[in-house]
DNA sequence: AGCACGCCGACT
DNA sequence: GTCGGCGTGCTC
């Protein structure tokens, strides 16, 4: 009788297929992964599970291909983890093949490998390095005695030299401007592709440029433009090699508050409970880490492990150097999505293999990692909009976070100043618990903050008021520290043309570039396209554009001429921190005092601690709340208190002046008092009022067509069929309406919302627009549950 | 993802 | 007449 496995394929197709255990094979468990045929090719597969041998659909007397060999001798992933998959599958309406491939490292799910044999213990004539087709040729004896050389570790994993070579790293050794002649145009675009979209494997080159890049990028590693990541000499994939130990020093003393005492208790309790989600809602510098700090160590005393996950990789590194001064010798593992492939290869076998409890440390892909008996993961700064990806695989750490503790029981821990107004109102209504810590830790208060009124300013050239100008150079004279906040990244939004008015527009999008003048380039901030510049009006052929409105690289200039000679002010936001170590040079050297003033977009608002820091200033505090959204004040609203909270951390009272256009509006007297109670009030009232989140699910559909297709017929059939089945499911439809913006990467853009009861039925409804669609080649189409813009 | 089939343009 | 471009289709 045949031995038939489940067999879920990684690459595509994606299936899940049938496939017969050979006799030799070791028995199986669900979640290793195997090699196996598929037409005349092979595939890397994790094994799901039996296959019952009736309730098959399949025609009678179906013949099943045998497994070629395995790629570990035990599973890296177990059943809680593919359940995992399973449910994210169910959610993006893909096959769990397709999850998984977004889930695994690139070299944990390649079936281009080659085995290499132990020669001192092969004494038959087997040769060192077997491909898969080779073993899948073997018979009798020599299948036999090899899979005993497997079994007893002397057969290894090798990833296939041409892949294992393109998994190399490839960063940019310097900022623009490169030394590069103007025509070198393939080396030109790598170093672009470089900057826009960060440092990345030799792999992803390739494929976003095409095959010249591989070899251009080496000849530029020679030149010195680029560094292509170390790649181990014999780097076996040694799938089942136990993880180094990581070593700290003694722990620094601390004392915790009444307010962290009594939380701590709470959250213990929940701990030994049945587990389940807890807010911890902390003033900003109230001492949310070290709690966090301590409900770890609890959870590791329980023999469990535990994850720390903080919204953005700088932060992340703060907490793993502050986890690992707390718990000298213990094993803790820092994971985030920039990393190479080779090191989150490395990290992921050591999750699943690591044998006493352990910590993570990371961002939201870290919540991937198959940490086996998870106890406690903690969302630091849980509002933050980082911990939902919207891209490749769509998902909210959140959710990932919720499902993964309450599977094993686990806590899972939501820490915020500001939280999200979701969060706030399951905790007011009694559907998850809450802590507050109400007090900053030690001897500082929170800052004052005053609204500074700018409307007068209109058409000046000045981006402030003279008020905020004096406090700003009255703070550096006074040796303090100074972070003056704008959202807007480059030198200015707009390049107006003096001789016939126009303004520079982005060929694919329709909306204005931005001028960078460092890079001395216009950019599109939403298709990432950019121009050279200086350059010709597109209209009039003049060349007179003077740069409207300000971003950050232009309020630096301006700041550089405001205050007094040897005063040093720093940039801080994407593109001063392009290259990976960048951002923690500018950190670094702003909290060791070496410059008086930092400048920068919401980067500067995250958690940062500069106890020098007296004064912070917002240049345009307007800016956000006009976006066509719902979200728009609750976002506002964040920011502010956030930044408002980077000031007055040390001995020194803060001061905080925020610039508005609008003094009037309702948002200030909340922001005035950082007051969240008070706003979460309003707010959760507009939100009942108007039938938003938390009381309605809501869902953004995303139809777009290229600019030269003549959409609008299908457009029309795709509102009739939307309108007619939104009506059935009873879900409240609108649209499809252009979108906000209109037109983006050479796509015409249309928006439709839905606001349902469940998920389900919105998925449903979006099925059926899916398959309502007469062009898919042309129209495409995309959901977003809980859209975090309509933009 | 691979690998084959198939249908058009430029070469020994 | 063949070689080879890559569009399309299939894989237990």
């Amino acid at each position: 009788m045949a031995d038939l496995w489940q067999v879920t394929l990684v690459s595509p197709p994606y299936h899940t297929l049938t496939y017969e255990r050979p006799p030799h094979f070791p028995q199986l468990v669900p979640g290793l992964r195997v090699i196996v045929p598929l037409g005349r090719s092979h595939r890397m597969g994790v094994v799901v599970g039996p296959a019952d041998k009736e309730g098959q659909d399949r025609p009678e007397g179906m013949v099943f291909k045998a497994m070629i060999w395995p790629l570990e001798t035990s599973p890296l992933l177990d059943s809680a983890y593919l359940d995992l998959a399973a449910n994210l599958a169910t959610r993006q309406m893909a096959s769990p093949g397709r999850i998984l491939e977004t889930l695994l490292p690139r070299g944990l799910r390649t079936a281009a490998v080659t085995f290499r044999v132990d020669r001192h213990v092969a004494d038959r004539p087997l040769p060192g390095s077997i491909r898969p087709a080779e073993l899948a040729r073997l018979t009798g004896a020599d299948r036999q005695a090899l899979m005993e050389l497997w079994l007893a570790g002397r057969m290894r994993v090798r990833i296939n030299a041409k892949r294992e070579e393109e998994e190399r790293f490839v960063s940019l050794v310097s900022d623009p401007p490169w030394a590069v002649r103007p025509n070198a145009k393939r080396q030109i675009r790598i170093l672009e592709h470089l900057l826009d979209n960060g440092p990345q494997s030799l792999f992803s080159l390739r494929h976003a440029l095409g095959e010249w890049a591989v070899e251009t990028a080496a000849k530029m590693e020679g030149a010195g433009l680029v560094s292509l990541g170390e790649l181990t000499a014999d780097r076996l994939a040694e799938v089942d090699a136990g993880p180094g130990p990581c070593v700290g020093r003694e722990p620094p003393a601390f004392v915790l508050t009444d307010e962290q005492r009594t939380a701590l208790e709470a959250l213990r309790a929940t701990m030994d409970g049945a587990g389940g989600a807890h807010l911890v809602h902390g003033v900003t510098g109230s001492g949310k880490t070290i709690l966090y700090l301590e409900l770890v160590r609890a959870c590791l005393e329980r023999g469990r492990s535990a994850m720390l996950l903080a919204p953005e990789v700088a932060l992340a590194y703060r907490v793993h150097r502050v986890a690992a001064e707390h718990f000298p010798g213990r094993r803790i593992l820092f994971y985030h999505g920039y990393q190479s492939p080779l090191k989150r290869e490395t990290a992921f076998v050591d999750a699943a293999r690591e044998g006493e409890p352990f910590v993570v440390v990371g961002t939201r892909s870290a919540l991937f990692l198959p940490v086996s008996d998870l106890g406690l993961v903690v969302l630091d700064e849980e509002h933050d909009e980082s911990f939902k990806q919207d891209e490749r695989l769509a998902y909210h750490a959140k959710e990932v976070a919720w499902f993964r503790a309450e599977r094993g029981g686990g806590l899972l821990v939501l820490g915020s100043a500001t939280p999200d107004v979701k969060t706030f109102h399951a905790a007011r209504s009694g559907t998850i618990a809450m802590s507050s810590l109400t007090r900053r830790v030690g001897e500082s208060v929170l800052p004052g903050v005053e609204l500074v009124d700018i409307s007068s300013l209109a058409g000046s050239a000045a981006p402030f008021a003279p008020a905020t100008e004096a406090a700003i150079r009255q703070t550096v004279e006074q040796g303090r520290q100074a972070i003056v906040m704008l959202n807007r990244r480059g030198y200015a939004p707009l390049m107006y043309c003096l001789d016939c008015g126009e303004t520079v527009r982005c060929s694919e999008c329709e909306v204005g570039m931005t001028y960078h003048k460092g890079r001395e380039r216009l950019l599109c901030h939403y298709c990432g396209q950019s121009r050279s510049y200086p350059l010709l009006c597109a209209r009039c052929g003049g060349g007179n554009f003077v740069p409207m409105g300000e971003g950050t690289e232009r309020i630096k200039e301006h700041l550089e001429e405001l205050l007094p000679e040897g005063a040093k002010v720093l940039r801080l936001d994407r593109d001063a921190t392009r290259r990976q170590e960048r951002l923690e040079d500018i950190l670094g050297a702003f909290g060791r005092g070496e410059a008086q003033v930092l400048v920068g977009t919401q980067m500067i608002s995250k958690g940062h601690h500069f106890p020098d820091v007296t004064l912070v200033a917002v240049a345009d505090g307007d800016l956000g709340l006009s976006l066509p959204d719902y979200r728009a004040t609750e976002r506002t609203f964040q920011l502010l208190v956030q930044v408002a909270g980077r000031a007055g951390r040390g001995l020194e009272p803060g001061r905080v002046l925020i610039q508005t256009r609008n003094p009037g509006h309702p948002i200030w007297r909340d922001v005035l008092s950082a007051d969240y109670a008070a706003f979460y009030e309003r707010e959760i009232g507009r939100r009942r009022l108007f039938g938003y989140p938390p009381f309605t699910r809501l869902a953004l559909v995303r139809i777009s067509h290229p600019a030269d297709f003549a959409g609008a017929a299908a457009l029309d059939l795709l509102g009739r069929v939307l309108a007619e089945r939104a009506r059935e499911l009873g879900i409240t439809a609108l649209g499809p309406a252009p979108a906000p913006l209109a037109m983006l990467r050479g796509r015409r853009r249309f928006n439709c919302l839905f606001k349902g009861d469940d998920w389900g039925r919105i998925r449903v409804l979006f099925a059926h627009l899916v398959q309502a669609n007469p062009c898919p080649t042309k129209v495409r189409l995309g959901l977003d549950l809980d859209p975090l813009t309509t933009l």
